[in-house]
DNA sequence: GCCGTTTTCGGCCCGACTGTTTTCAGTCG
């Protein structure tokens, strides 16, 4: 995605929070949310677009659209600038917490002068807020409960912020290295990030290394040298630059993408083997003679190992399984032939039917599902006959699209007690149908495992969408015995998702080995709101990778003859 | 502030849940 988007739509969410803070307009508040929206999941770069054609974006009016403007022209927008005067950046940080919505933020803020977490914290522990109308003992447990939530992400970012800068930096880089790649646990492609590991091959590391603290959204050099140079970008994230001669690549792309007790492992083999291995290669441990080092493939090799792929290196028994040659053959992005959940402006998508599904056949797959909110969830406003009328634009649409093949479904909801919206009639209307857990989330383990039970012996429901229903660092997995789901799962041929939205990234990579391991069959989905979504998939493959599925775990990788055959769902 | 097979004004994302109240405000999805 275009950086000026994602910027100017964090600056419209911006002007969206803090009126909703001031007290603005609901409705107003809201118009500005959907346009954040837009602007983020729209695909081309919107800094190229004159004002006129700003305003066809869809949910970008004048008013909006001459703001964007004010931003392609200052990198700013004057509005949010005003704000920001009233309206200390810590308040606004307050809202973030789970439970504290803009109106407590004011109170506490105007009442207590509190304008940080970290004041906020403290005010409760010593009893402040008594007495504050509306703030009760449960509502300040809940508040330190959210605060709780939030630290224990601490200062990692979420996968895609990483990927984005990553990305960046690389393409910047790119041209005065001999090779450049970001490593870390990025490359391993974990779910949060602390810090960004950028490595680079070159002869001549000083122009890389000042390139590197030039770039525009460096805020701080924290230290650097000749190999290695750290700083901080304007969001706060730390990355390091390494540079090493060329003949090093593999070596030292092995030793910083890690983990560390992966490279414990490797260096292990070596020493046993009477080598030495460093991020400066592979050597005899007696004559300190190089041996290999110039690719990651030589290093494994002449360690008697395959090639290990990056999001298996934790030593989860990835040393062993390549010992004895039983490595999976990780899924990857080329493996998809469709995605099966996907939204659309029919219910809370930003994008039209006929967007989502360009898109979708722009990547090249042979089937995709559209899935909108089932009426339960009331904000939707879903109907019978809005959804009729949607089948219809599919079979229609379909005419234009030969090379793929449009399902038509619903993410339905299961209920409190595993039940869902439709009766049997309505549902086997479907081509296909993923159901979620969007309520009712503090359910006790019995309560909520009799639900998922419940929810997967149901014919109609092929794939349980986002189980765990967690939002990283936002509100915590749903607490259930997911050995009993995932037999359950089994059994009844329900596929468990790996929802790709990098705050979800749900199932994450250990639930999915265990549930593989109990015979669960999964789908990698976007759950796309827009058209800008679908590039989430890198993530939700990662996820996969780092759970050990292979193609044949994952059902949306078979042709459709297989994946209907599967939706059939065997009688009980 | 956006939008239009209800077209330039009037509707739009409303109902459930929680915690605070004692009839409802705030938050969430």
């Amino acid at each position: 995605m275009a950086r000026a988007n994602d910027e100017a739509a964090a600056l419209v969410q911006e002007l969206a929070d803090l009126l909703s803070i001031t007290g603005g307009d609901a409705f107003k508040i809201r118009a500005y949310e959907k346009a954040a929206r837009a602007i983020a999941g729209y695909p081309d770069d919107i800094s190229a677009l004159s004002p006129n054609d700003l305003k066809k974006i869809p949910s970008i009016g004048g008013a909006i659209a001459k703001k964007l403007e004010d931003y392609n022209q200052t990198g700013t927008i004057r509005q949010v600038e005003e704000l920001r005067t009233q309206i200390p950046a810590g308040v606004r940080r307050l809202t973030t917490i789970p439970t504290l919505g803009p109106k407590k933020a004011l109170a506490v803020y105007e009442e207590l002068g509190i304008s940080s977490i970290d004041e906020l914290a403290a005010a409760i522990r010593e009893g402040r807020l008594r007495g504050l109308k509306g703030f009760g003992a449960k509502t300040e447990d809940n508040i330190l409960r959210g605060i709780e939530l939030m630290e224990s992400t601490g200062e990692r970012v979420l996968i895609d912020a990483a990927a984005d800068l990553a990305d960046e930096i690389v393409a910047a880089l790119s041209p005065l290295a001999e090779r450049c790649a970001f490593a870390g646990s990025l490359r391993r492609m974990r779910e949060t990030i602390g810090d960004v590991d950028v490595l680079a091959a070159s002869r001549d590391p000083r122009p890389i290394m000042e390139a590197f603290k030039a770039l525009p959204y460096v805020s701080e050099v924290i230290g650097g040298g000749d190999k290695k140079t750290s700083v901080r970008t304007t969001r706060g994230l730390q990355v390091d630059l390494r540079v090493v001669p060329p003949e090093s690549w593999g070596a030292a792309l092995q030793y910083f993408t890690g983990s560390q007790a992966h490279n414990v492992r490797t260096r292990e083999i070596a020493v046993r083997a009477g080598l030495k291995l460093s991020e400066y290669g592979l050597f005899d441990a007696g004559t300190n003679d190089l041996i290999v080092s110039e690719t990651e493939e030589q290093v494994y090799d002449r360690l008697g190992l395959p090639w290990i792929a990056p999001p298996l290196r934790e030593d989860q028994g990835e040393i062993e399984a390549a010992l004895d040659g039983s490595l999976p053959a990780l899924v990857t992005v080329d493996d998809l032939k469709g995605d099966l959940h996907s939204h659309t402006d029919l219910t809370d998508g930003t994008a039209s039917l006929e967007e989502m599904v360009r898109a979708a056949s722009a990547r090249g797959l042979s089937y995709y599902a559209i899935t909108d909110h089932a009426p339960n969830l009331f904000m939707q406003r879903m109907t019978d006959e809005k959804m009729l009328a949607q089948r219809e634009r599919i079979r229609a649409l379909q005419a234009e699209y030969p090379g793929l093949t449009l399902l038509h479904g619903a993410e339905l909801n299961i209920d409190p007690d595993g039940e869902v919206d439709w009766d049997v009639g309505f549902l086997s209307g479907f081509d296909i149908c993923v159901a979620s857990v969007h309520s009712h989330f503090t359910q006790t383990p019995e309560e909520m495992t009799r639900r998922f039970v419940r929810a997967c012996e149901n014919p109609h429901v092929h794939v349980i969408g986002h189980p765990m229903a967690r939002l990283i660092g936002r509100r915590s997995p749903v607490d259930a015995d997911w050995d009993e789901v995932f037999r359950c799962a089994a059994r009844t041929g329900t596929a468990m998702e790996i929802d790709s939205f990098p705050d979800r990234l749900d199932l994450p990579s250990d639930l999915i080995r265990r549930a593989r391991r109990l015979g669960v069959k999964f789908a990698i989905d976007t759950d796309a709101h827009a058209v800008g979504h679908h590039r989430n998939i890198r993530y939700g493959v990662g996820t996969a990778q780092r759970g050990w599925l292979t193609p044949d775990d994952v059902i949306n990788t078979w042709p459709l003859d297989r994946l209907r055959a599967f939706l059939a769902k065997p009688t009980p």
